[in-house]
DNA sequence: ATCATGTTTATTAAATCAATCAATTTCATT
DNA sequence: AATGAAATTGATTGATTTAATAAACATGAT
């Protein structure tokens, strides 16, 4: 179907909850977890991914939480979606994978095409920051969005 | 991983084929999946498939097989990749499903901003015709079926 | 030391996808 | 009409991915 996974939207919600409370602010895992309705059991594991990816720091022990390590306005939807989709990889050409079964083997005429369509996605995924967001989310909406 | 599935991917080599060999010319189902690789018991669907959403007709019977029914310059990846992935949705909020469990209910502020990111990805499919694809194949050499 | 916090791993359940098989319908040809 | 090559459809299996849960572990301010 060619979508986003849960996870990925999940990890958005929390991202946008800290750039709500701004830059240097600390929240806890649980808060954000019962603001933005995120199953509880699965809160960890996106808490530990975007720790990983390095676009929330984290403090365990009492008053721990978690705080963004840069001004909402440097983060981006590209970052999110590659830390939880992987590298973007729209055909299994683009992944040196599909050389075995394919009729044009190492050839494929069809591949940069998806890298076109690829590298679209993306510009336009990093030109969205969590700075936009949260204006978005306070009812001022930069642009105005047009969706066939 | 955000990607296309299968079927898409065999989807496009099926009308390759047909793009290469010329507008108004007839090939059988057989023909074009061994020259193109596709699994023997999954070609079946995809003909249907691109059958029923008007991108091939089909004729049965005895020198029965399939035609493109327009210009290959008039088939677009986004033609396609639509039929088999359905509309591209990249966020659940898009599909209206995304009401119950989302904290920002039917005002969600991330959900234009997937809408952008969809209609940049559709533009640029959309970009993109299966004469562009005939022009990109020449002079690249396919495997051989009987040797393979 | 302790307790509220984040971290990690293992497991289960559900959904999706790829592939196959078998039965059916179509229709040019004879 | 009868034939047979070809497309169409439905049911089914196995593999892979995703969603969700739970439990054991590590951290660090107080």
């Amino acid at each position: 179907m060619l979508k986003i996974n849960r996870q990925t939207d999940y990890a958005v919600r929390v991202v946008l909850a800290l750039a709500r409370h701004g830059e240097g602010v600390r929240l806890a895992s649980r808060e954000i977890q019962q603001e933005m309705l995120i199953p509880p059991a699965l809160m960890a594991r996106i808490v530990a991914q975007l720790a990983r990816a390095g676009l929330v720091n984290t403090f365990a022990g009492r008053d721990g939480g978690l705080m963004l390590p840069r001004h909402p306005s440097q983060i981006t939807l590209k970052d999110i979606v590659e830390a939880f989709e992987g590298p973007v990889l729209l055909s299994e050409c683009l992944q040196g994978k599909g050389e075995k079964d394919c009729p044009f083997q190492s050839n494929c005429p069809v591949r940069p095409k998806w890298g076109r369509v690829q590298v679209a996605m993306l510009r336009e995924m990093a030109s969205i920051t969590f700075e936009d967001l949260v204006l978005e989310s306070l009812g001022i909406p930069m642009t105005i969005p047009s969706f066939a």
